[in-house]
DNA sequence: CTGTTAGCGCTTTCAT
DNA sequence: ATGAAAGCGCTAACAG
């Protein structure tokens, strides 16, 4: 070695605990032994050992670590629709926090929320021998996983149940929640008040649907059907119906907005519009604070967090009862309810 | 086989390539070959083996496989601060979608912005062998990781270069952008303008103020340092700073604020301040349309798709000269450079 | 077209 | 306290 001090020695070959053992003068177990930490090695073995380590820019391979050990990988996925819409970015940062702790690491992978696309991207992450699979759920039959599970494979949906309602899953107060943003809206005076929702395809907006009528009937009103819209996926959408029923007949004097998208959707078309009309979002949204917005709120950070617990107590205990979580919304009144500009 | 048509039987544990090819009457390669789908496999053979995997509900181990073939693993790594925030979670975004295009898999983990956790963080993505690692620099040296660039792993920064900017990388025109918007709020009549940024020890944000400044100079002005607020790292820090600058002796007509967290900050605080402040942000933000919000905007999912894009780049051609791309900034003005309520 | 053998990098026996 | 040998599940290399 003619390397001074300081100086590493150009590596340009990776290392492995074989080219360690022979410049240590030990044999791979010991190597072994040393970069798990494990026992039964002398100071000084461990010392030699860690500076040949060292020296080769030694780096275990965890891929292999995890196939001798019995091919149980330290990740867990999480499989989800859109990460670009802030609420499932902040699910997400639950997730990956929780996990992180745990000593795991997340792969993520999106499904566009595309029905087709979920049994593929789910797939990859089984070929991976993830430890967990967290899911937010979009394909119409989910029996595919049904195997996965007998395996013993931790499930956990979330945001919505599995078609088959067969897994853990940790979901919102969703009928509450619209409800009770509803009754916000008519407490605050109005009575022709439009529903701008995401496709009903999604049980969380069929349930914020229900939420939204049950509440008129729980007042013993109706609401009036031309008002529903449960088309608008996106924020163009939603500003778009919201424009329709402004511009109708007898318009609505205020809007529930089914989530996050149609809330901004909505905002922008009322602004636009140049009236004042009543609004309630369910989802928290940024700037709602800044804008005087009720919102229906809740905590997706949580929920990422309570989902990621889900697998980890399952991995735990696979004979655990199933965990149907149900997190609270909050309702927030900041003024909107009564009118907005 | 009792089974009925139809009917799985029930199987409870994993199979491998083995099961299936004892189960197939066939060699373990052969099995391989059609699992892979190889060529050389009679299609009666192939059938026979997919049969057999399908009873066993056989799942191939990805992660064996890429132990043999030469450890070359196909997931990618991104190395994030917050992904609360909608910023890094659009970025995010942008690498998913880009890395599942090719075939990989996107590992995510979070430094929470923590100078400490990065180099921890990062050298667990090491282990797993990630084919390339995205990072959003936040430790103060970079030099560790020189050895792995030197070991051939492509290695990316993104939205601020490493320290040593040794590395591809993609950021914004932070300088031009902040340059842009702060002239913008001099040419709609401000002259004392306040600056709320986050710290200063991020390059983007010294950027930014550096732009801030630098439109003043050019327009034959001088900025007034007691308006300058550079230690808001979050909403609530930025809504106090500019609470603050408001509430001083001779309060600023107008807040330049230098990201998304600033922004919401600033546009709380003028709000609840009743007064009209010019406000200009950099970083779009949810909602801004429709408040009228003036900003300096970019494109966070092209800056994913970039930085996953110049990994894919430097797998292809490892020699190839290193990459530093600049997004440029698009100044929308939608009214708010004079006032906003 | 199909099979045999060896081995990816590591850790698990089981010795010593 | 240390080591030799076997093998995790799969595929490359080379038969045949």
């Amino acid at each position: 070695m003619t390397a001074r001090e300081g100086e590493r020695p150009q590596v340009t070959a990776r290392a492995t605990v074989e080219d360690v053992a022979r410049l240590a003068g030990v044999s791979t177990k010991t190597v072994s032994r040393v970069i798990s930490g494990g026992p039964h090695v002398s100071p000084s073995t461990r010392a030699k050992v860690q500076e040949a380590a060292a020296t080769l820019r030694f780096r275990a391979n965890s891929v292999a670590r995890e196939l001798r050990s019995g091919g149980v990988s330290s990740t867990v996925a999480f499989v989800i629709g859109d990460l670009t819409n802030p609420f499932f970015a902040a699910v997400a940062a639950g997730v990956e926090r929780t996990i992180a702790r745990s000593g795991l690491t997340l792969v993520i992978a999106a499904t566009d929320d595309e029905s087709r696309q979920e049994p593929a991207v789910v797939a990859a992450m089984l070929e991976r021998r993830v430890r967990a699979l967290l899911l937010v759920p979009i394909a119409e039959d989910h029996a595919y996983l049904d195997g996965e599970r007998q395996l013993g494979t931790p499930i956990v949906a979330v945001d919505r149940p599995l078609s088959t309602a067969s897994s853990d899953s940790v979901v919102f107060d969703n009928h509450g929640g619209a409800m009770a943003g509803t009754l916000a809206l008519l407490d605050a005076g109005h009575r022709r008040i439009g529903f701008v929702g995401s496709t009903s395809r999604l049980s969380t907006h069929r349930e914020r649907r229900s939420g939204f009528l049950d509440a008129f009937a729980a007042r013993g009103l109706t609401a009036d059907p031309d008002l529903v819209r449960t088309d608008a996926p996106d924020v163009a959408a939603a500003e778009a119906a919201t424009r329709g029923l402004l511009s109708g007949a007898r318009p609505p004097t205020a809007i529930f907005a089914g989530n996050n998208r149609a809330t901004i959707g909505a905002l922008t078309a009322i602004r636009r519009n140049a009236t004042t009309t009543g609004l309630i979002g369910f989802d928290d949204v940024e700037l709602a604070d800044a804008l005087g917005l009720s919102v229906v709120a809740h905590d997706p950070e949580l929920m990422g967090e309570t989902a990621a617990r889900l697998a980890l107590d399952r991995l735990d205990d696979p004979g655990r009862a199933l965990e149907q979580v149900v997190l609270p919304t909050r309702l927030v009144l900041r003024g909107s309810e009564r009118s907005v500009r």
